[in-house]
DNA sequence: CGAAGCCATGGAAACGATTACATGGACGAT
DNA sequence: ATCGTCCATGTAATCGTTTCCATGGCTTCG
């Protein structure tokens, strides 16, 4: 593969000359960025970037690590972040943790390893060693959806609550009055986060949340399908199962069919995070609604300021119910328009 | 951060010998090797991976370019390559194509200029010049999924030929005679080959696919919906529609409830790559299944052959039916076991 | 007209690792 | 005792860039 050096000997000049015009230097004669230009060409020479980032200490690459590839959530959300690095000169390189925080470690290590110049973290557990240590070391960093508290790092994310908030005020209307959630891992501020909403939501209504109706899950399918095996076991079953996340959905629909159970004449269903597939499935299920894109801009932009050295800014958005048919009858009120 | 040599002044000996530790070379006292692992720890040293590329020309990284990060037939594939490829020590960056060729070009140029070793590629055109000079270029390559004939990369794909005429008989047992397929783009091998497995397949039967029930696709939703109303419209309309990708299938079943019709009632369904959802959708969809697990794998194991030297294999794998009620009643003799 | 400044350019140092080669000591064989 | 091996170690070159500094020519201004 042609160097800088082919390049320079092709077109009659020092390597020096050859960065200038390659870097736009202003001090070049449009003879000599003629000459470099066209031994480029023809040599078909492409800068080698890892020289580069050698030289100046930077690589232009953002690593993201996400909870979870499976889950279009993450996909949707990494999908904007890697667009909105794109448009700013940067790439992205993706972990996937598969939501095991030894898995996150061997990411953030090898990504680090590689010099990238920022790091976008959705936290799989409540803080390891490994993560608090780049936190800390001075590796531009920003938490996006999840965070970990006590640790000063921007964090982009949604808020559920006053959505959750409606999601209950729409059970509540319904007729539902017991109503269980299966929670995410409580080390994950999500994960935590939302059954506090519920639980606070439900309180507004002179409802309460016995402890038989928190399922522990871990964000992914199966944990929704024992969660919900376990509610449907009792001797007092819930009206409704809101799982945290699209997956332990996926997962209590899978548990309430296996029970031959029709959802929402027997049970509802409800589930955090709106995905495409969640208009089709049978029943079309009600859930709240992330506006990942936006998400995924903000974290790149707060990201990118650390790494120039602007200050920062942690971002906030909000998230909405969208009601469709799994808890009942379409609330007309409130009817998605998809 | 630490480097190399103050590594070596911590431990007191010369940089060669705290690399010769680092990289297990076996003249090394146990004395030095000692010094040096305190020092390593001390310091939390960790080697610059990008010094390191630079000096040995490889990066221990593969590059993956996916179609298209919003198709879960993709994300599954990409979690099994990296799997694979974190098991034999190298790490992926995931380049998302969108299906659009230039992007994906925009992903090779950077993916190259980054060095990495090697590089698995679904392509979105029939082979832009970039793809064809990183292919000449030897830069270390294999297809997946889909390929460019007639240039010399092995190809890791499954076979859906068989499948496709296992669902035709299954179509037609069930009463079906006009059928319809939602194309994906013919630049793409999928996209060509599954029209025409399924025209051999019609054949047999002794019927036809006339131009009217060909809809051209691009792999994503918007396209299967739009495809799905022209057949919707046409006097004729078909009594099956069967979508070459998972995401057009769900636009056929977005456009089918805008027209007020039932699945399968008044026309049937099915899809190319069975994916999670479609266990649940109304209702669920009979699919043609890939393996993914084994083809993520198939293909690190072909690149790393290429990478390493060794002989590398294509490797062609089956794909098969998993018939579900969207077509009809449910097939008995061969329901799907989930 | 001479000093000062600027511009285009080249030489060479640096970034942080790996590794070829040199060196010197220990040890075994003759 | 001498020579040759082998081992542990260090010195320095190298990978492909960027960038500091020096240089020499040209312009400009007093």
């Amino acid at each position: 593969m042609a160097s800088i050096k082919d390049v320079a000997a092709e077109a009659g000049v020092s390597v020096a000359t050859v960065s200038r015009v390659l870097n736009s230097h202003p001090s070049v004669s449009p003879d000599a960025r003629a000459r470099v230009l066209a031994a480029v060409d023809a040599l078909g020479y492409r800068p080698n970037a890892v020289a580069r980032s050698l030289r100046t200490d930077q690589t232009r690459t953002l690593g993201l690590i996400i909870s979870d590839v499976l889950n279009p959530y993450f996909t949707a959300l990494a999908r904007s972040v890697e667009e909105a690095a794109r448009a700013l000169g940067y790439s992205v390189i993706i972990g996937n943790a598969d939501e095991r925080p030894e898995l996150q470690d061997h990411h953030i290590r090898t990504l680090l390893d590689r010099r990238i110049d920022g790091l976008l973290v959705s936290p799989t557990d409540g803080g390891s060693p490994q993560i608090l240590d780049a936190a800390r070391g001075g590796t531009p960093m920003v938490f996006v959806d999840r965070w970990i508290p006590g640790v000063d790092v921007p964090v982009v994310r949604a808020d559920g609550c006053p959505a959750v908030r409606d999601l209950v005020a729409h059970l509540y209307r319904l007729g539902h009055r017991r109503l269980a959630i299966i929670a995410g891992p409580a080390a994950t501020t999500t994960g935590s986060e939302r059954v506090e909403a519920f639980r606070d939501a439900l309180g507004e209504h002179g409802l309460t949340l016995p402890d038989a109706y928190i399922g522990q899950g871990d964000f992914q399918a199966d944990s929704g399908r024992r969660a919900t095996e376990r509610f449907l076991a009792l001797p007092e079953r819930p009206d409704v199962v809101f799982a945290a996340d699209n997956l332990m959905a996926l997962g209590a629909l899978d548990a309430i069919r296996a029970r031959g159970l029709r959802v929402p004449q027997d049970i509802a269903l409800a589930a955090f995070d709106d995905i495409p597939w969640f208009v089709h499935t049978d029943p079309p299920i009600t859930a709240i609604a992330q506006p990942t894109g936006d998400l995924g801009r903000a974290a790149v932009r707060a990201l990118v300021d650390v790494i120039e050295g602007r200050p920062p800014q942690s971002v906030t958005l909000p998230a909405r119910l969208v009601a469709r048919r799994s808890c009942g009858e379409p609330a007309s009120y409130q009817r998605s328009n998809l």
